[in-house]
DNA sequence: CTGAAAGCGCTTACAG
DNA sequence: CTGAAAGCGCTTACAG
């Protein structure tokens, strides 16, 4: 009895005067053990609390049962000079697809090993390539890697992102950003007849931010009159801090707002909306602000947001199938996985507060269909 | 070369022209190997693509590099029938201080393998027990396991819980909920004269939850005619869902609601407050609401919060220190550690909206001075 | 400085 | 049905 000492398979086998191959048989249900046999090996793993060691399993059976995740965000560098400190480190997105991800995986017992990247890094190289081989297959939000460096750890460990497109060794699942946006445009451009906006950006390399950013302005160059800013001075990074900050150098600079701000995402436009008000600028009196993503909280912001609702979780539970069919060899069903978004209404964009998705323009809204791909969907405020 | 095949130690071995052995040394940087035999392998290395895998490290070190981490949540099935079912699932003090932990972790190159429990499931002994084989240690989000689970576990893996107090075997980290809940009612009694209260609480068997009712009750057993509600009708679960429905039913049964609402935490008090507007009932003009906590979006609902600050990424951070100097075999520093809370007052319990921390009864704030021991926040709305 | 060998704790053909 | 043995891919004394 060598107390205080995590026990092995082969203290099992003595204490139950088996082999250890008996013990691992009965604790993986291989074959058809003796009754008596099974029961003493039980009876000695209840009475030393044994559980197999995990890595030692891992190497016999070359499955870890684990997935590695990689998120990137801001480090505190970026967000630290304003009061967004803390809530740059609140990753609602990336949180609810990682959310998504668990309960596909738990049902696998898979588990998920979670590290971040600063978005800025462009050598996460060798911090991945370990996260790699600690797991069976990674996830990758948003796109960590470049190109080549996708191509080299793909040959080694099934991957998939969220964000983009796939390569010819990675899968992908994304939010319908073109549909979405589209709507989104038709709304603010026809149903309120808006037409000085601007795009406020995510990462400027991030795929969804790009895609995002073009059919938005390829929807507005369809409208006589319309004009979109989106310069560098427009360049976020997909949180509050940096939506803020944008707000506070255009004001600074005295350059005059467009009507309507369209926002990469919604963490983005609680920063526009905060950075807004404290200067007294009403939402969406004077100018009207959008998102992208319907985290849960925009619908309890003091104007409530606005935004194209994607199916984050489902996005993160597909994810993991898509990855763990790779993981198991199997052909993935598809390999370029598109979930389908939503427009929800609520104040921020000029719509009434409590009522239903209430057109300004409601004559335009012939033309706002014809734009628009999408269902517009009802008002989720509060 | 046996292309698409995770390459091996012996791969590079034998492409270097050198034991297996030195490969390992010049990669761990162990003793000091012949330039020429270092470059030789190096450049290997390179072409191979090569990195170690994890197990196999694991099981040769004793060392995972992994810590396990344990949250419970509510199932969707406790919140799928309201407009929360998604707010739920965002975690956002649990996930802050998952990061904590992460920032502390990355710096000894740990990573996180996350897992979460249902709140109510009183078994998760075997589930816990296989995260925790994958990892070296075990951070507990609240009380997961009962006392004799986390003795037999604690036995086999360092345990640092993050809630209640620490065992014999395990180490605790967790905020002053004593001072903090002393300044909040000291406030909400002395400074704002409220003398019917209620406390919506958190999951009932959490340390947290239980310590910070019992603060509160005995501070409204010391003012005369201060009454305070917190019977099993008051049962959430630290969730909004929770909040919501606990006012929905006291309305529903027409009950006299208090004056003010203590709540578990912040997000409990983000379904109060949506509830309460529902029917019509103004946040704090007819009833004051208080959360815990002080989340990032606190600070942005309609009403901003007034809170009791936790550092919470602090506390993930301080956890995973405690825990790896447990896997280190060093003596922790202390095994229960105590970090400071402070008292947040913003608009929801009926100070000015813009202005300072204004008592409605300053004449009595002397007597909050005395009741409460912690310091008073400035105010941190918007 | 370097290599051959043992060992980390499991699982699983292979015999019996 | 069960046991002895090989093997998973590393690291690290131990010799040389």
């Amino acid at each position: 009895m060598d107390s205080s000492v995590t026990p092995t398979i082969y203290d099992v086998a003595r204490l139950a005067g088996v082999s250890i191959a008996s013990v691992s048989r009965v604790l993986n249900g291989r074959r058809n053990p003796r009754p008596e046999t099974r029961d003493r090996v039980l009876q000695a793993v209840a009475e030393l609390g044994f559980a197999p060691d995990g890595a030692a399993r891992a190497l016999s059976v070359r499955l870890k049962e684990v997935v590695g995740v990689i998120v990137r965000r801001p480090s505190s560098a970026d967000t630290d000079e304003d009061m967004f400190a803390d809530e740059a480190e609140s990753l609602q997105y990336p949180d609810l697809i990682n959310r998504g991800i668990e309960v596909a995986a738990q049902s696998r017992s898979f588990d998920l090993l979670i590290r971040s990247v600063h978005f800025n890094d462009h050598d996460p190289g060798g911090r991945t390539v370990a996260l790699a081989r600690k797991s069976d297959g990674l996830i990758l939000h948003d796109r960590v890697l470049d190109e080549e460096q996708m191509d080299r750890l793909s040959r080694q460990v099934p991957i998939v992102t969220l964000a983009g497109f796939a390569t010819p060794t990675t899968a992908n699942v994304h939010g319908d950003n073109a549909a979405g946006m589209r709507a989104l445009a038709a709304h603010l451009l026809c149903d309120h007849g808006y037409r000085s906006l601007a795009y406020l950006g995510g990462y400027a390399d991030s795929p969804d931010n790009i895609e995002r950013c073009d059919v938005l302005a390829a929807a507005v160059a369809e409208v006589p009159g319309a004009t979109l800013a989106n310069g560098p001075e427009w360049q976020g990074y997909y949180f509050a801090s940096g939506g803020a900050k944008v707000i506070r150098r255009q004001i600074a600079a005295g350059c005059p707002l467009p009507e309507a701000i369209v926002c990469a995402n919604d963490q983005t436009a609680l920063g526009v909306m905060s950075a807004l008000r404290e200067h007294g600028i009403a939402v969406p009196g004077q100018v009207a602000v959008t998102g992208f993503d319907d985290i849960p909280m925009s619908r309890h912001l003091r104007t409530s947001l606005t935004t194209v609702r994607q199916p984050i979780r489902e996005m993160g539970a597909t994810a993991f199938e898509v990855l763990y069919s790779m993981i198991s060899h199997q052909q993935p069903l598809s390999r370029d996985i598109l979930l389908p978004t939503q427009l929800i209404c609520r104040e921020s964009c000029g719509c009434r507060p409590a009522g239903a998705p209430a057109s300004t323009t409601s004559t335009t809204s012939i033309s706002a269909a014809s734009l628009a791909s999408t269902t517009s969907g009802g008002n989720a405020g509060l």
